[in-house]
DNA sequence: GCTCAATTCCAAAGCGCTTTGGATTTTTAT
DNA sequence: ATAAAAATCCAAAGCGCTTTGGAATTGAGC
């Protein structure tokens, strides 16, 4: 069933059917009503192929993931972002469109998405500290957001990010207050925005108080379990072990666990940990008792926010100016 | 750049230059070198939304996840499975188009799929026992593929599923031939067909051994970290705890571990643990020394050769007969 | 040189929708 | 009753591509 045959059974043109379906003011109430009860009656809906040719709207958010680096991100993070943003798109009438790509394709494939209009806007995930891919979408011009930022980009951007420095600075803060003198950290890959930040929070806490930091108690890589286990035994290994931790992820955090039990050590009184907590929805943290203090922001959330604000930016003017939201995460003492 | 303006530069038809960049023999081997040639110079793409117009294909694949119910599915699972999928998509020209719904509105989703025309076939996930989706997908007549079975569905389907009966089985065997006389089971949501035909699995093992199960020894549930601390707290509680436990996925694995070490248990010692292992990307188990001894099946694996699956069907005559492929997953002896 | 077949190209007709620019009808104001 | 304004409707022209059904050109065979 498509409009020619809907019209042609309702005895109207095309445009009105169109037009009637589309909420326009100028068809009269009584045949909008009928139109609509035709369309239903013959489980009519318009083919969106055609819609999008006509209208030159794909109704699609791009999500290009690359598929080597970043591996931890793609997949902790981004089933909750994506769950987030695509509960967005859906209540809007919007549909995700996913491309995982080789890294060396990544450009060509934000270029092909863009230039062959299957997108109408892009989601950016997991900007490094000097992002190319910011200007490449700047160059495109098409709408975007990205998921955290890039500090070393000089081009104007819209961003949602959690305020990760504060975040941490505050978790190590809390733990200097409480009297150790030996924190480490286990951070993500600092090749991306937000571990770096996250080392920045770290450090500033001890700055303000003077403290230098043993660089032997720094550590950062993709957010697996077993480098939190890892890790942890090279650390409590040293000559003197730190007697905190600062994680970057529960997932590590839970290697910490396990070397700390391994270790005969009992986190909370031999070994304080705080990690940071994505809030994901298969990994909750403390549904009664929580298992880790941590400084909490959700993903999901994260999300949804994201994809309203690109949908916005799809539908506003093109010359609206970038918008930039900072988000503070929640400390949660366990 | 449209085709118009590139076919007006070379002096040629749209036809021609369309024919010469879809590989069509008719057209002289040095002006579709030509054609080639200009197109790059241009930086020429067909709008997408054109071409799946006037082709009648989206090349576009459709996943439709339900937000509250199969939580645990979709975020831990279906990630890996996600990736893998998109792989072979890309490799052959497709795009992955994700929606999220609401219970309510799934099988609304898949009918404004299918009609619109928005994408050219599905994969469907987390199958249950008596899954209806499937009689619809076959009423709309659009290609699909299910990651999974349903045990109670008389129609035909395309299919693609891990051996979970036979992988359990093995796995309560080697257990028992171990000498363990209570083995409990922490298995997925029973309400999926895969948990059921995991439960099969293990109680014949019993069986086949004459052997009868303590219906307190088998729960079931969301594949959480805390179902599986909670439940091996309950369970080691018991006046006959279990001395062995076989769990469907590693993240309530690592919750028996937890549980383990808050009890004074050490694992492999005290208590025998076998979870089935997705080989999940980002929770690797057993890099260097395996974590746990595991049923292994990897879902990415699994997501790229559905993909497949899927597109030679959509690719193939209607009347393609269905395709079934059933995988053994492999025991890997921590 | 001529016929017939093969090769190479193209005009035009879709694909199914939206939207423009009136045309027609109804209502309001005089 | 009549002109002006408002409310409804519609024919036709796109959107940018593919594909059909020839037309024009080239080559082969004699």
């Amino acid at each position: 069933m498509n409009l020619k045959e809907l019209s042609g059974h309702l005895g109207l043109s095309q445009t009105t059917v169109s037009r009637a379906l589309n909420g326009y003011s100028d068809v009269k109430a009584s045949t909008r009503v009928r139109v609509v009860a035709a369309a239903k009656e013959h489980n009519y809906l318009p083919n969106s192929r055609a819609k999008a040719l006509a209208t030159g709207r794909a109704m699609s958010i791009g999500h290009v993931i690359p598929r080597t680096a970043q591996h931890e991100l793609v997949n902790t993070i981004f089933a909750d972002f994506i769950a987030g943003a695509s509960e967005t798109y859906s209540a809007r009438g919007y549909d995700l469109r996913m491309v995982t790509v080789n890294d060396a394709d990544e450009f060509a494939t934000y270029e092909r998405l863009a230039n062959t209009g299957a997108v109408d806007g892009f989601v950016l995930h997991g900007p490094s500290h000097d992002d190319k891919r910011i200007k490449l979408l700047n160059d495109l011009n098409v709408p975007f957001v990205v998921h955290g930022r890039s500090s070393n980009c000089d081009q104007p951007y819209s961003w949602l990010d959690v305020n990760n420095r504060s975040a941490f600075k505050r978790a190590t803060d809390l733990l200097l207050d409480l009297g150790h003198t030996r924190v480490a950290l286990l951070n993500g890959d600092e090749s991306m925005d937000f571990a770096i930040r996250r080392r920045k929070g770290f450090t500033l806490a001890h700055e303000q108080r003077g403290l230098e930091i043993d660089p032997s108690l720094m550590h950062n890589n993709e957010m697996s379990e077993p480098y939190g286990f890892e890790t942890t035994l090279q650390l409590m290994a040293l000559d003197a072990p730190p007697t905190a931790i600062v994680a970057s992820a529960l997932i590590p955090a839970l290697g910490i666990q396990r070397a700390a039990h391994e270790l005969g050590l009992k986190i909370g009184r031999d070994l304080s940990v705080i990690c940071f907590d994505d809030a994901l929805s298969y990994f909750p943290n403390g549904s009664g008792a929580p298992l880790f203090t941590s400084i909490r922001s959700s993903v999901r959330d994260a999300g949804r926010r994201c994809g309203a604000l690109l949908i916005d930016r799809i539908e506003a003017a093109d010359d609206a100016p970038v918008v930039t939201e900072l988000w503070e995460a929640e400390l949660v003492v366990g």
